[in-house]
DNA sequence: TGCCAGGCCCTCTTTAGGGCCTT
């Protein structure tokens, strides 16, 4: 008999690709048709590369999409708004992304420590799923692996890439189109205790 | 001031190198 849990597919956009000092500037997630999002003004300078990838910048405590100002909230206040709609689900939930393993896990279990909010987070998360190894696992020919080209490979879909919202939301889309069965869910799964 | 990753996987492998994947 299995328990029941909710999946959350998640997205960040950060300051830049070291896990070890990037900030979040954009925090998504979506769980059917559920959706949270929050922007954050980054503490570091972001990237130039990241910029040229997101279209983020900041100046003056402000952030900016392609040059448009957003409203953002205080990082504290994002994480611990993200915990309060995880619980809403009242089950235990599994959090899913592509490269869960390589990039978003670690980030968003730092900054979690960081906040000292490590024991609320494990009340409510009992792991992270891993795309990249379950489509790995469920097709293993394809060649390649990235979510833009397995949107379009399987959904022939070319969307925003690097908007959080919506590489969340394909990626539920992707994740359904699979219908992958709870073994390989399970094989792609990191339980919560290595964060 | 400017710069900065790192784990996985494959192969022309293991005394290594390089591409992929995330921003």
């Amino acid at each position: 008999m299995s328990v029941i849990k909710t999946l959350v597919f998640f997205d960040l956009e950060t300051t830049g690709l070291d896990t070890a000092v990037c900030d979040i500037i954009q925090l998504s997630a979506v769980s059917g048709s559920r959706v949270f999002n929050a922007y954050i003004v980054p503490r570091r300078r972001i990237d130039r590369e990241a910029s040229e990838v997101t279209g983020f910048t900041a100046s003056n405590n402000r952030l900016l999409l392609n040059g448009s100002p957003l409203a953002t909230v205080p990082l504290d206040d994002a994480v611990t708004s993200f915990l309060d709609f995880l619980r809403s689900f009242h089950t235990p939930v599994l959090l899913v992304a592509h490269n869960a393993r390589g990039f978003d896990a670690p980030v968003i279990s730092r900054v979690i420590r960081e906040l000292s909010l490590l024991q609320e987070f494990r009340q409510v998360v009992t792991g992270f799923v891993d795309t990249i190894p379950l489509s790995k696992n469920l097709f293993p020919n394809l060649g390649r692996y990235s979510q833009k080209y397995l949107v379009d490979h399987f959904l022939a879909r070319s969307y925003d890439a690097h908007n959080a919202v919506e590489d969340a939301s394909m990626l539920q889309e992707l994740f359904n189109s699979w219908s992958p069965e709870e073994s390989n869910i399970s094989r792609a799964t990191l339980t919560s205790n290595l964060f």
